[in-house]
DNA sequence: CTGTTAGCGCGTTCAT
DNA sequence: ATGAACGCGCTAACAG
């Protein structure tokens, strides 16, 4: 009980194998009448064609692999859903490959890895100038950054400096008694240090607007909730004057914030201005005013153009870079 | 400038394809001196196989697939790490499939998805009964079956009724007067119906100890930690008997219970005893007692029965099942 | 020990 | 409009 080849087909419709992959691939000539035939016959096999020996003589696979950092957040259950709807409607299938080790990494470092067999490559969130030797992705095939910024390929990103500034902006609007709350990124290869970008943002914006900012109002927490809480109860017994305004520079922050506040007395949006970055699912049930970033936008807009250049004949092709604008969601909290 | 095939290696050392191919696989006898000069030449030409061509006549590819059913929980990160650890020592590697919806169900039902074409799968909280026609995964591959159990296929598992039994054994050494916090899932064919099970079993083993248990103290909440909080507020405020023992039936809804009777001036451990299930790495911080499902030893040795299947040379082979057991962790809540 | 050759399953000429 | 033949890059089998 072999599978099915083109040849099995070919002999039960009494047909070249030519003639069968025509109609596969609807391409040249072939009758209204032997198609049928043909279908027929791979009806009755049950024949479906043989993607590794496809892949071998045309060097397609109708694939896309996604490059993602971890695989358990928010963030990218999201982008991986934007991103497959995508290219599922033009009949590309997805396939996931998290960068889940410095072993993986070496791995990613031949150009032979399956993960270069696709015929395209989305990364994300990937410092690929630091990931790769020379900071070139070792591969020919195409290739799409989402959520990080390149000089030498095609990018769809948002600036998290921006954010930074723009959440300082929205606080100052209540008060001028700022401090912060963050994670410090470990200083490896992997990091693209999104939270440091949005701080210096923050700090910069409010600096510029003639507000003296102390470091020591920076707090640190590490990214789960529990952390968040105790940091943030920290902050407010530290905290001598309200109202005061807290940038957490990630939603889950955020919520850590509200639940302290909450368990001092302390009412959000009042004595407590809260802006976070993210707009998680639950965001909007806690009222949490938050910056969002257009993930499902800027992975749609990625899988589009990398489509483009995979379907676009051969020749120069110039550097696709967007970036896309937070949003902000203004509720409660700020 | 084309990749360079073996031919071009060949070409390069003044030997012949089958001598590459020779040391490239480690097979077959090649003289010291020969497989230095290869080496050189591949060195040399930065040459290293074409997995694709080698898919094609060899039928393997050195991959594995994984299954999930999603990719934004922690314990579908553990595993996924937990694989990967033991397959890439045997220089596999890993290919995450995420079952994000219906249409990727769909693709999955034919035999030749890329999927199907890597040397095994590993197939994670599937009801494969319900997925599949026949409830038969359509693949000649060797398959396994994580956190699921199963009649036709290898398994590795967790009996998520015990789990909720072992719960009910814990909470009644503190009090009789008991409740639940849960989720009610979808009846659709993707679910697992672990929340039930857990249910089911906490319900069996309350009732066969003799106390009776009315199904109001069940109470539901979505799966994040602001539902979760609001329907602990609302399960404390309408008890009135204290202590209550509470089974959440994951860590994530005892966390939000726990935030509850802080706000509600209850002490957990005293007033309000929990118990939730996975361990996650918060749940240390927060003193939750909790039951463990041993993903990792449940993972690796999954990975590790199909890495002797798929080594093993053809003939019948015993399907293989492992029941895990949970481990309690107790700490301050229960 | 090493070279040569026949396919793996398919797409793509090139005839017809 | 269709069939035959070649080759994609590689491994396996067989000669030598």
């Amino acid at each position: 009980m072999k599978k099915p080849t083109i040849k099995d087909v070919a002999k039960k419709a009494n047909l070249g194998m030519g003639t069968i992959s025509r109609v596969l691939n609807n391409t040249g000539y072939v009758s209204k009448k032997t198609r049928k035939r043909v279908m027929k016959a791979i009806e009755e096999l049950n024949y479906s064609p043989d993607p590794t020996a496809r892949g071998l003589v045309s060097g397609t696979t109708n694939m896309i692999s996604i490059v993602v950092p971890m695989v358990r957040t928010e963030f990218y259950d999201r982008m991986l859903n934007a991103i497959d709807e995508i290219v599922s409607e033009k009949s590309y299938d997805t396939v996931i490959f998290p960068l889940l080790s410095k072993k993986r990494l070496e791995r990613f470092s031949d150009s032979n890895a399956f993960l270069y067999r696709t015929d395209g490559i989305v990364m994300a969130s990937m410092p690929v100038h630091k990931l790769f030797k020379d900071g070139i992705i070792p591969t020919d095939r195409n290739v799409v950054l989402v959520d990080m910024y390149s000089e030498r390929y095609d990018c769809a990103y948002v600036e998290n400096v921006d954010i930074g500034e723009e959440a300082a902006e929205v606080l100052l609007k209540h008060t001028d008694n700022l401090k912060v709350l963050t994670f410090i990124e470990p200083n490896n290869i992997f990091t693209t240090n999104v939270f440091s970008k949005r701080l210096n943002g923050f700090i910069n914006k409010v600096k510029d607007s003639g507000i003296s900012f102390n470091e020591d109002e920076v707090y640190h927490t590490e990214i789960n909730l529990h952390s968040a809480f105790n940091n943030s109860i920290k902050i407010l017994k530290q905290t001598k004057d309200f109202p005061v305004g807290i940038f957490t520079t990630c939603d889950l922050f955020g919520y850590g914030l509200t639940v302290a506040a909450k368990n001092l007395n302390l009412e959000v949006g009042k004595d407590v201005f809260i802006i976070g970055v993210d707009d998680q699912i639950w965001s909007k049930d806690i009222g949490l005013t938050t910056l969002k970033q257009p993930v499902e936008e800027m992975s749609q807009f990625a899988a589009e153009i990398l489509l483009n250049k995979i379907n676009k004949t051969e020749g120069y092709q110039e550097i696709v870079r967007k970036k896309f604008e937070s949003v902000l969601i203004k509720r409660d909290s700020a």
